[in-house]
DNA sequence: CAGATGTCAGAAATACTGATATGG
DNA sequence: CCCATATCAGTAGTTCTGACATCT
């Protein structure tokens, strides 16, 4: 059983770690957020809600990476259980803005609180300018991939 | 339009970094392999398999990230074409070996080259020494995450 | 007019859960 | 007996694609 665990090239790539290190994250936050009742997506709205009230659903889609019809479905999970709110008429153009209720900003609390002990496990060996670090590290990777910098070529 | 790319929290968030990135890498592989007929779960297999010949469903399960049954759907696929082959009956207990044809093989090289070039212009601004740097940062994120090393608290 | 948004629909891939059977 | 494997089935959530209407 090779268990895929051995050393090869794939273990110095960055983007095969990338991927092993969003996967495990994941994972550890499912098993987190489980006992709420939350799902990662869930929690991701809450979230971002609790950080900037009155986000659209795009809006929300966008900063949670998934699709409008996905984050549609977790708004009305969310809305259903009386942790968002959205008017049924858009105040203005199209767009309908959410808002955390009073119910959704305590679940919100402590989801926050149980991420924050999660990311705070991953980071346990990690100096705070060493997390900085490793934060600009991550913005670099994802600036030099996207389509407005494909200055790769422009700016070599 | 908030645009959501607005400063915040979330922005000093490893984790969030984390998922960032990772979607933006997975993007890029898509944009890349697609000319290809080939899916991000697909190269993966092709390229786990060109470095380990003889994995098993469950080993690349595992190695690509997606569950067995995920895993079967694309080994099936990849058959089909021609470009991996798997024995009918086990040789020794249940697991299929599976092993790339020279279809595969040259697949697979034009692929990696592709995936390689991307994951270059991820690092275009890294130093090697930067990028060994990064591997390790994120391969601590994964142990400190991992069930085996729950020693946050017993090591505490 | 272009652009962003909300919404609907269908096809496809994937995950999760549970169950079965086989082999070490 | 325990564990890993392969496989099948059903349910659900997600993505992708395309389309349409509304509003700025």
């Amino acid at each position: 059983m090779p268990q895929v665990e051995t050393v090869g090239p794939l273990d110095e790539s960055v983007g095969y770690m990338l991927k092993r290190a969003a996967t495990t994250l994941r994972s550890a936050l499912d098993a987190t957020l489980r006992p709420l009742d939350l799902s990662v997506p869930q929690y991701a709205c809450l979230e971002l809600l609790g950080q900037r009230s009155g986000l659209s659903n795009a809006d929300l889609a966008r900063g949670a990476f998934v699709t409008r019809q996905s984050m549609n479905g977790v708004l009305r999970g969310l809305q259903v259980r009386g942790l968002v709110t959205r008017p049924v008429t858009a105040p203005s153009g199209r767009s309908l803005p959410g808002q955390l209720t009073p119910a959704g900003r305590r679940r919100l609390r402590i989801a926050s609180a149980k991420v924050r002990s999660v990311e705070k496990q991953m980071l346990a060996h990690f100096s705070p300018a060493e997390q900085g670090r490793l934060c600009r590290d991550l913005t670099a990777c994802i600036s030099a991939l996207s389509p407005q910098d494909v200055g790769g070529l422009i700016e070599a």
